[in-house]
Formats: C-alpha cells, structure tokens, sequence
DNA sequence: CGGCCGATATTACAATCTGTTACACAAAGA
DNA sequence: TCTTTGTGTAACAGATTGTAATATCGGCCG
C-alpha cells in the first residue's frame, strides 16, 4: 500500500508518526502535478509494468486495484502488496523496476513521468522528504508482512490479511465489516505464502468458527473483529 | 542491511542503479557530521533500541553485528535484517520505532541525534534524496527477503541466507567463501522463518552435499558457489 | 432465455516437509 | 569444575501441501 502521507507542517524527519487511518494521500506538491498528469485506463490482467522494465512513471491508483509481485523462473510467485485508490506505486529510485504490478480489476491511473518528478524535486526540496516519508511507511508495512509470511500460521495469516483490509475501509470512512475482494484466491495464497486450497479451506474454517461469513467467494463479511483479531495475534486458534 | 549509497552525481531520482557492491556506505554531508558525531561501544545482547523507544539517534554500525527484530507477545521472533560494518540503522520518519536492534557481538556505533539530521536536512534539501534512495535500497532489499521467506524451502532459504552473506564479502573486497556467522542458529532460524532444527539439519544436508563446509559451527566455507546459486535459485534440490 | 463451457473455488485424502520433543555434546563463563 | 548456553541428532507428531475430484460462478452462444 503506497502513498505519500501529507503529514501537514510536522518536523521533517519526525513527523508526528501520522497512521494509516489519518493520512491523506495527498502529498503536496504531487497532487498538483497528477491533477494535471495523464490518465491511464487498464484492463484486468494488464501490466502496468513488469520486473526489468525501465523506470519511467510514477503511478498513482484513482480506482481499481493493482497487485504488486516478484516472480521465479519456476513460476513460484509472492504478492508483496496490494495497492487501491489512493495508493501509490512505482516510488523508488532503480533505473529499472524490480517488480512487476498487474492490474486486478478495470482500474484507472494517474501517471507522472519520472523526469517531472525529478524537476520537481530539484525546485521543491521537501519532495525529497516526502518522498522519504512514503518509502519509510511503505517499509515498515513490508516488515509487517514478513512478520506475518514468517512467523504466523495459516489461519493467523488470513486473519491478518482481512483485517487490514478492513482496517483500510474503516480509514476511509467504508463499511469495515463487508470486505469485497478484487484478487483471486491465488492472489491472497502468493501474497500470504499459501496455497489456494490452503487460504480456502481456512476461509472455511473461519467460517465454520462463525468468525467471518462468505456470502460469495468475493465478499466476506467479518462477524467477529476482535475474536479476528485475538486470533491474528495468536491468543486463539481457528 | 541499511546503508545510504553514496550514488555520486546521478540523477537525483534514478541514480544508476547503484548495485550493492559498488556502493561506498558513505553519504555525503552525513559522514562529516558522522566522523564527529558520539561513539557508542556495546556488548553482546545489549539493545541499541527496542520497539516502542523514542526515535532519537541515527546510527552507523562501525564495527561488529546488530540484529533487527520484531517480537510477538507470545514469543514468536521475526528477525529482519542483520547490519554491520558501514550499515546504517534507525533510519525511517516514525517518531517511535517499530522494531528492536540488538547487538549480536561486541559493536561500536557512531551515533548522530535526529534532531542533528534535521538541521542538516533543512541546509541541505539534497539529504532527503539521500535518505528517500536509502529507503529504496532498503525496501527492496525487504521485499527480496519476503519472497525468501514466503516462497523458498528450508534449503533454499539457507541457501540464499549463505550467498548474500557471501555477495556482502565479495563487496568488501573479502573471502566471498568464507563466512563467519555473528549470529545463532536461532537468529538465522528467526530471519529465515524456521526453527533451529530446521536450520541445523539443512546445514548439515548441504555439508553431506559438499556444498559447504562447517569447520566451526560458526564457520562456513562455501564450496561449490555455481551450486549454491542453482539451489536457492530453486534449479536444484538439497 | 436457457444450456453449455471454461475458469475459479471448494473439499477430501494422501504425502511431505517442517516442527516438536528429547537427549547428548561442546563451548563459554562463573 | 560446574553451570549455562548453544548446537547437533534422532524419532515422532502435526500442519501444510499436492493431487484430484467435485462444486460453483459467469460468460458465450445457440
């Protein structure tokens, strides 16, 4: 989930350490220069880029969803985020991407070529931070889901995921106890380091277990966030 | 492994791709403040910072080994990253920290106060850049380890743990085939999502293999490099 | 409008890798 | 030396995976 959190007029380096849920995804300076950008419209299954393709954009998401992955010669693959309106992807500074970003579902895109970004941070200094400030947040979300991937068990792990799914609809003022899922069922096994009958059958679990309810394979509905979220902190099994 | 690449007089936004081998750990501007900045020699196990304390320094490993971890209520350890020599940590904006830094072996760090790199930041706007392309680094570097972690198995895991450690000698100009672990098979367990058994009995796999050699336990001499490669690049099994 | 078809998701069962438990041994520190 | 800590090995148990069959959803076309 990238963004460029606007952490108003905070000091620089230590912005009052603005969570998810209160951060705009409105960096200044940027959004005056993507109100202007050029739009992009993608079809599910559609790259935006893949690994090894030059840097040249800087994306930011309107409406859709996009999956970020890395890729093995032998097919395995890991979902490293999930990005959604407002989100950001394409922040770093390779010469060339080190991953690849699809689309999940009939998604729109502002775009900002590299070059403006660069302009712009030369006459506008702060960028740079901003710019720190996103990477900063972006990593310590990863570290997060490594956490997760490695040490969390299957049903802790699909917890987890609904939960901050949940988490981001409650940040936008959403429904956060009815999740609609954009990704397959593979998406959610990459991302979380299962396999799709695995993220399955747990998802049968929780339901069984009453914590969740499946009304169709894309809508969950959470019936019980603090049992989700005692069980994503290991306090309780399936 | 946090580090601010020194990329020259690159492009401000897309350095050229500044590999890790070439990368002088040596920021400018920082450095000089660095050099004057307050040493802080530690013990083993002694923490630098734990999850919660107040961000106040930035540091630079001089010499020695640091582990990063997260921790879970119940006990469950996830280590992220190791630092050591020319390595920064505590970089990144949250005006707490996230996870914990303990030192695995007698270490001295330089030490330079955030409220210091604030100064510095507000004369010299190019600092920021500096810090957004560490946190690049850094991030990708994350990401490279989730998919370890999500995606390899156990010797594969291994595998990789062994060539980065190896890649990292190379880089300094060192024995990229001999390797001296700072840390224990629980902290390698930890970073690569298994046990210590695992670990342990991997080791001794890829020994009986003749792909590495264990003089010490906290010795390893890799021995066939070409296959090491193959094996974490999932080409080959144990 | 209805039925067929492909893709995705679910479920059951067997196989495997990893984790658990237990114990022996070595090294480091008191 | 004794204790503590870390490491190595083994047998066993368990969770997750892989395989495969079945079910469900959605789109396409007759």
């Amino acid at each position: 989930m990238m963004y460029l959190g606007s952490a108003t007029e905070s000091s620089i380096v230590h912005p009052v350490a603005p969570r998810n849920s209160d951060t705009a995804c409105v960096p200044q300076g940027l959004d005056a220069h993507l109100a202007s950008g050029s739009v992009r419209l993608m079809k599910t299954r559609e790259h935006v880029f893949a690994a090894g393709d030059r840097h040249t954009h800087l994306y930011r998401v309107e409406s859709g969803a996009v999956c970020l992955y890395k890729i093995m010669p032998d097919g395995r693959r890991q979902v490293l985020d999930f990005a959604y309106a407002g989100d950001f992807i394409g922040l770093g500074c390779q010469a060339e991407h080190t991953l690849s970003a699809q689309v999940l579902e009939p998604t729109r895109l502002k775009c900002l070529p590299v070059a403006t970004l660069s302009r712009i941070t030369e006459r506008d200094p702060r960028l740079g931070l901003k710019l720190y400030e996103a990477m900063s947040k972006e990593l310590a979300a990863t570290q997060d889901h490594l956490f997760t991937v490695g040490q969390r068990s299957a049903a802790e792990r699909v917890a987890c995921f609904l939960l901050a799914l949940s988490r981001r609809n409650a940040s936008r003022n959403q429904d956060c106890k009815t999740i609609v899922l954009p990704m397959t069922r593979s998406d959610i096994a990459d991302f979380l380091g299962l396999t799709i009958e695995t993220v399955s059958r747990t998802l049968t679990k929780l339901r069984s277990s009453k914590l969740i309810d499946l009304e169709q394979c894309t809508i969950v509905r959470l019936l019980d966030i603090m049992k989700l979220e005692r069980l994503a902190e290991g306090e309780a099994s399936v």
